[in-house]
DNA sequence: CGCGACTTTGACAGATGTCAAGGCTTGTGG
DNA sequence: CCACAAGCCTTGACATCTGTCAAAGTCGCG
């Protein structure tokens, strides 16, 4: 296991960490949990529709896309996934792929055996539950999917996308400030938002033109987070990215501005 | 709590039992979790956005929806629960409500306290794994309601609902044969389906025509369920319900056409 | 019997999809 | 370092689906 490998189970184990409270032990059995690197091609599967698995993959470096599909061909992203996403752990308990996981771009994961993160969910509830809790934080991002892809034209459904994945690259520390290196094709982004390649084209160039957001090769740099909020209809809250305060107990004084303050 | 309120968390054992397995003294447990009974009229919010409850609701009889808001206004409905469904089990692991949970018709529901779910995942490792894996099925639905809503038109959307919500009535023994009582309006339909109820109205009036199903008050009664399934593109395997043989290990002759079949 | 909620229908408007063509990047190999 | 190919982005014209608005009909409950 590499450097870089190690990390990004440490990045995981942060993340849980920050929506639930694990003992030094048990993040330790985390850490030590066996696994096998490997890379991806951009627009390869790596988990097929209907798959039987036997181990969880641990995204380390790159774009993961999950992907449901239409039998007329037409394909919609459910989930995105980006470092230290473990982006299947829900196949632990439910080991049979209801959707398949494809490179977006050049990826690498790690592999972890479902009886190893079976083994110390058994021996520590506390394990367990963070789990658990994981799987329904995963979730409720889909229940806002839902939402964003049923109730909201295509301006605010790409705005809202923007929004939760501004955030989640700032979580894992690979945001600097308001821009963040997110490389997703324009179709790809619109089989996240169920519009077409040509009409997420268009909705970008008027953003651009706001001047609200700025995109250039695959970073994108948003210009304006509050106007950004509004556009997209973005309350951050379903996220469950705790501020340090919120650990103490005390309430934050973020809103809809999250840690993007400190800028 | 009345014989129909124990038969419930019966149901909701049956259930865990068909995708986990549990033992007699694990199935005991839950049994026996305190439960306060309570109704709730049509239309009335039980839990709201954003509250911090301390129980989930296990659903007795009637028919619930989770929702999600936009700021301008709209609704999009993100999960049906139908008796014997726990509604909100994620709210074990997350408190806080991230979308509100409605009574769509009159409903009786069981409130279950978190702490005494908890200290049983906490004492059985197999009954934690089998909430996870609840909360996991949970999800796929979900992710198949994003490729419903971003993929297909207004036709197909519709169809694969109605399969969805036959094969879950079917499941708790609650559907005759093809046919099943569904007490929502067409309002709450376009809910679900990220349409207007008007466009739900022609919509249904199209599948009349054609004969596919008919729809007498509140009961759906699907006349041809192979055409049914072909317009919505419905394949059921996300649903998750093993048949009988599954549980055997021996694979299913089902296919498209599960159970149905003994019509 | 009458009110209120739900359903049904028609005419029209608007957002998004489709199709097609051309321009840019980017990476590769000579 | 240049030329080329492949994929990606951009744009315009036009088609279509679904939304909006408004009115009337129906059903169920008090």
């Amino acid at each position: 296991m590499t450097f870089s490998d190690r990390s990004a189970l440490q990045t995981f184990v942060d993340r849980l960490n920050r929506r639930s409270s694990l003992a030094g032990e048990e993040a330790a059995a985390i850490l030590s949990l066996p696994a096998t690197p490997a890379q991806v091609r951009a627009n390869r599967d790596f988990v097929s529709m209907g798959e039987e698995t036997d181990h969880a993959c641990l995204i380390v470096e790159g774009l993961v896309g999950r992907f449901g599909q239409t039998k007329g061909g037409a394909r919609q992203i459910t989930a995105m996934h980006i470092p230290g996403d473990m982006a299947d752990l829900h196949s632990v308990v439910v080991p049979k792929a209801g959707s398949a996981l494809q490179a977006l771009s050049t990826t690498t994961i790690l592999r972890i055996p479902h009886r190893s993160i079976r083994a110390i969910a058994h021996e520590y509830p506390s394990v367990a539950e963070a789990f658990w809790r994981e799987c329904v934080v995963d979730a409720a991002i889909l229940s806002q999917w839902v939402v964003n892809v049923g109730r909201r034209d295509a301006l605010a459904r790409t705005a809202h996308l923007l929004c939760e994945m501004a955030l989640r690259y700032q979580e894992i520390g690979r945001a600097a400030g308001l821009s963040f290196d997110f490389p997703a094709t324009q179709m790809q982004l619109a089989d996240c938002l169920g519009l077409t390649a040509v009409h997420v084209n268009r909705t970008l160039k008027a953003m651009k033109e706001t001047g609200v957001v700025r995109v250039v090769r695959h970073t994108v740099q948003i210009v304006d987070w509050p106007r950004l909020t509004e556009i997209g209809d973005f309350d951050p809250v379903y996220l469950q990215i705790p501020s340090p305060a919120d650990k103490n107990g005390l309430s934050s004084a973020w809103g809809a501005f999250p840690r993007l303050a400190a800028e």
